[in-house]
DNA sequence: GGATCTGTTTGACATTTATCAAGTTTGCTG
DNA sequence: CAGCAAACTTGATAAATGTCAAACAGATCC
């Protein structure tokens, strides 16, 4: 990859801080690849041979064991994914397949491993963005174990509506049956959610979503900083 | 705290590398405490003030919203707890309490962040031991989105034989209560649940657990390293 | 524009899990 | 050792969630 490919990824945290030189390093050895939807970058279990950076497009993680199959998360531009593997040089524990035509920059991990031995200023990015990542997945726990399916499904829509400047419409970004299987329930279980919000405050069409009462879906969804809000 | 109170500590992982003077100066700000159980050792919500370390005993990381609880880890000696949030200087996700009679090191959190600061060594560690964390929480993840209450308890059985070098007796090391809210369950399913394992070459006495067929066991539970394997 | 495909919704039903209310056991304490 | 409290178990029942099948809707493709 040449150096002036995507220079978005520079301003990234992780890669902010870093030493000129070593940021060249790593781009280097980077490539630069457009995929397909639907395309399966990384299998769980296989060595982390490459940190990924998505520019463009989404890409869902998703977990499978014994016929059964959940999705963990979905990354968006421009973010970072399987820092952790990465870094630890160890398997991947989510694969990951595109859900868009996506635009990835692929670094070596020996390269991300090197600069990140020489380099004490991207080690402490690399802390902060794994912080981070695991505060984010405590906060999913805790959704999971505390919270009712229609609980769940009421706090997503009001995360949605906070990010999106608390706009009062906005649309899924995400199909139905993704986020049913983000928000850990089947299809048909996420179509009765929605439809049993409806007297709190919430109507979805399609990916329209429109809330109609803040206070009442507040009400019902009970949102905490502690699991919703993944600024802190 | 003084210098050679507690030297276990210092063969942790994430102080070993570190430079002596850094060492020592976290140590110097440090308290030793011994606590009674069932102490409240932190609340989810306060900020971070401490790093914990555990020298004896053990603590119970929970969680709790809208009137509910759920057991998120234990943590055993040696071992830190809430890195995480002492680096990022943001609020504990979690709350932990003692389960039994616990000495812990508390070291100011202002301490920890000034060493990360100037030791890129022990910044490094605090890579390593984040990135451990994360996996270990993506994998609890899985467990509980991918597997049913019997799966899960089946895969903790022989998660415990493995530990404890495949014996096929050994103690259940949590109070069954705990074990339920840990494994994302009331206590009477996990009563359920054990009884029902019965046949699949579990016996489970007070908290004796015998396993009696090892395969069965094996082909129920279908344990996954992508899951069920800390150490990777 | 109709055919086809995929995703979504709905209804009927099954399974899993939780709740409530007794009992029973266990372990501690005086 | 009796008495008590806490943890655990059991049964009956309810609620939540999943499964299956079919209908429906929206996109895409000749």
């Amino acid at each position: 990859m040449r150096d002036n490919d995507v220079p978005e990824i520079r301003s990234l945290p992780l890669f902010q801080e870093m030493e000129d030189q070593n940021f060249e390093a790593l781009i280097r050895g980077a490539y630069v690849q457009t995929f397909p939807p639907q395309v399966e970058l990384i299998t769980e279990g296989d060595p982390a041979d490459f940190l990924h950076v998505v520019i463009s497009g989404s890409v869902e993680l998703f977990a499978a064991w014994n016929r059964r199959q959940t999705t963990m998360a979905t990354v968006r531009p421009i973010s970072t994914f399987i820092l952790a593997a990465t870094i630890k040089d160890a398997p991947y524990l989510m694969s990951a397949r595109t859900m868009e035509k996506s635009r990835l920059v692929l670094i070596p991990s020996m390269d991300v491993r090197d600069v990140f031995e020489t380099d004490s200023r991207f080690a402490r990015a690399v802390v902060s963005e794994l912080a981070q990542c695991y505060r984010s997945v405590v906060k999913n726990t805790k959704d999971l174990k505390l919270r009712s399916s229609i609980e769940r499904l009421a706090n997503y829509i009001l995360r949605i509506h906070t990010t999106h400047d608390r706009a009062m419409q906005f649309d899924l970004n995400l199909e139905k049956r993704r986020l049913a299987s983000f928000l850990g329930m089947t299809s048909e279980n996420l179509s009765r959610a929605i439809k049993s919000l409806r007297p709190y405050g919430v109507e979805i069409d399609g990916q329209r979503v429109t809330i109609t009462d803040l206070a009442d879906l507040e009400q019902l969804a009970k949102p905490s900083p502690l699991i919703d809000d993944y600024s802190i």
